[in-house]
RNA sequence: GGGGACGUAGCUCAGUUGGUUAGAGCGCCGGCCUGUCACGUCGGAGGUCGCGGGUUCGAGCCCCGUCGUCCCCGCCA
């Protein structure tokens, strides 16, 4: 590379920035900074793009200009930052560039500041270009230059914007809660922090700010948000990394349909600074409900649900007593194969099903219910029917939810199979829905005992509150998630605020007092000293931008993303320490 | 922990049955060009075929191992 001579900023002012100027403005002195984006050198005179956040602005050194002022353009490379003083000038009528913003001006080079060079690109700062992961990851900051993060990553700060100013209207406060906490014995794996004072002991970063919300109810606040980091310690997914966003927030004296009053509005808002509109309120479906529609307690609602049909076929054998007999329907996808219905009998059939794909048979043998069946699920010519009952033999505490987790697992199979014909998939359609009514428990097979499905302070509902001891698989808990086009966007409860009910959940979960104080002794503490009632929730920032965004990767709207097996290519983390660190904090490393 | 896809020039990719000197487009460098806008045009440079081993007369291609990236299952109260 030639030296090509560098110009301080000084008292350099920008007058406008890249995206700005319009035919209004000719005549006009301009100063605008930024990034050489494309050179076209005819010669005689040469043309710059110039970028910088808000758009691009073409700068022209014609032949007639200073000579010094062109030999100082030739030099310039893609990318080098510079500032750019002249006119605003009028283009011709047939040079007018109807594709940017600015395509009604240019200006006309006086001065030319060269600010910094910079190496060629390692790719191109276009958006028709995929690059590969890896490449984008390792020069982020370039990446991040690019259109699509730009986009992503100003949508995202607006967002963010838009859900402060909503909260804060709504009487909501901002508090911050403790990155360095204790480690919790429950939930995720925690990403511990030694203790240098105290040798030998851990911080862990905080998996959600749930205690410290809650203790903070106790304190008084009434109402509380975050937009707080969270960290986990777990396998990671395309919507999954170990640290993201949560816009978490809690409120004192709240019925459930509080909480939804204060969320529906920031979706709907946020939605609306993408540029979508969504109505509020959304609908609702019990977990139940959920279940024996969808199979899934995070249904798609751009997909058809399916219907049990157990009562139709009564006394016929084809499914287990007391099972559901199920029917799917994925509208418009037209002619089926032999072996396209073979494929998904094998798929249903891994997942313990019996599917009948011979719905000519079905036809034949039970032609009144059949009819019924098509009447039921409004089944058009193209639409491709399936029949799923269970195959197996009965498992687990909720044999039923299993046999519909499975359903539900088809439904989508087939639907994800044919989305092309259906076209169902929409992006840009948004369906937005709450599922209310959680089970309280889930059993794990491995500890032969109950886990709280959601956590163990979450309330149960208040006609259940005598079934926690008997019958804890039909428990429901005051909880309720938000879910988007089938991705989980948040989840919340009603918390438990009295000692007395708090005992007979913990007494369920088969936790004597003894051990839940040792787990969770300053919230139980808090607790005693006048907690009111309170409940709240938690909405997955990086997932909602997201979806809103049209991406289909939390990576594509987080600035600094971890890669699948969690490290940072830039900046080559995790590493290892000096062996001093180490020292310092009491600890070393046992050899592989 | 398990399954799958991928790894060739700076980027995106092609590379036939294992065969001689590994290609293309874009980008980059140099020349020419006074209205381009993904400028045009002529020329040029650029390769540890992820890495290691094996089979073979011969490996980008086959085999084994390993590393990396992505997707999914498990996991994520």
């Amino acid at each position: 590379m030639e030296q090509v001579p560098l110009d301080f900023l000084g008292e350099l002012r920008r007058t406008h920035h890249c995206g700005e100027l319009r035919a209004a403005d000719a005549g006009k002195r301009a100063i605008v900074m930024g990034w050489v984006h494309r050179r076209r050198d005819l010669g005689g005179v040469l043309f710059l793009h110039l970028r910088d956040r808000e758009g691009v602005t073409q700068i022209v050194f014609r032949a007639d200009g200073d000579p010094a002022v062109h030999a100082k353009a030739d030099m310039l490379g893609p990318e080098y930052v510079i500032a750019v003083e002249g006119l605003v000038d009028l283009r011709s009528k047939d040079t007018i560039n109807p594709a940017i913003p600015t395509g009604g001006v240019e200006i006309v080079c006086e001065k030319l500041h060269i600010l910094n060079t910079s190496k060629t690109p390692p790719f191109p700062m276009d958006e028709n270009v995929d690059v590969k992961e890896d490449a984008r990851l390792k020069y982020r900051y370039v990446d991040l230059r690019r259109p699509q993060m730009q986009r992503n990553i100003i949508l995202r700060s607006k967002i963010t914007f838009e859900i402060r100013k909503v909260l804060i209207d709504q009487g909501f406060l901002e508090i911050e809660t403790p990155f360095l906490g204790r480690s919790t014995p429950e939930g995720a794996r925690d990403y511990l922090v030694p203790s240098r004072v105290f040798p030998g002991q851990f911080y862990a970063l905080p998996q959600s700010p749930q205690i410290f919300k809650q203790l903070l109810m106790v304190s008084g606040f009434d109402k509380y948000f975050q937009i707080a980091r969270c960290f986990r310690d777990e396998d990671l997914r395309a919507d999954r990394q170990p640290e993201f966003t949560q816009i978490d927030l809690e409120m004192s004296f709240p019925q459930q349909e509080q909480i939804f009053e204060v969320i529906e509005p920031l979706v709907v808002a946020a939605c609306k600074v993408a540029g979508y509109a969504v109505s509020a309120p959304f609908p609702r479906l019990t977990y139940d409900q959920a279940m024996r529609a969808y199979g899934i307690d995070k249904p798609d609602l751009r997909i058809p649900q399916f219907h049990c049909v157990e009562d139709l076929f009564a006394g016929e054998g084809l499914t287990a007593d007391g099972m559901p007999l199920v029917v799917i329907r994925i509208p418009n996808v037209g002619a089926v194969s032999r072996k396209e219905r073979d494929d998904l009998k094998a798929y249903g059939q891994e997942k313990g099903l019996r599917v009948f794909d011979d719905m000519k048979r079905l036809e034949r043998d039970f032609p009144a219910q059949m009819a019924k069946v098509r009447e039921l699920v409004s089944a058009q010519e193209d639409d491709l029917l399936l029949m799923a009952g269970w195959g197996g033999e009965l498992k687990g505490q909720r044999p039923d939810y299993t046999m519909l987790a499975a359903c539900g697992q088809l439904r989508l199979q087939a639907a994800q199979r044919y989305a092309d014909k259906h076209k169902a998939f929409d992006a840009k359609d948004f369906r937005f829905l709450w599922v209310l009514d959680f089970p309280m428990f889930e059993w794990d097979e491995e500890e032969s005992r109950w886990n709280a499905a959601h956590h163990p302070f979450t309330s149960v509902l208040d006609t259940d509150i005598d079934k926690l001891e008997s019958d804890p698989a039909h428990c429901y808990a005051k909880s309720y998630d938000l879910v988007l086009n089938g991705t989980e966007l948040g989840s919340g409860s009603i918390r438990i605020h009295r000692q007395d009910i708090q005992s007979k959940v913990f007494a369920a979960l088969g936790l004597s007092q003894e051990e839940a104080r040792k787990k969770f002794n300053h919230l139980l503490e808090g607790l005693e000293y006048g907690a009111p009632p309170h409940g709240g929730i938690a909405l997955g920032l990086d997932r909602l931008v997201m979806i809103l965004a049209g991406e289909t990767s939390i990576r594509d709207v987080i600035p600094f993303p971890k890669t699948a097996k969690a490290t940072d290519v830039m900046c080559e983390a995790p590493s290892e320490v000096p062996d001093k660190s180490l020292r310092e904090l009491g600890l070393s490393l046992r050899k592989q």
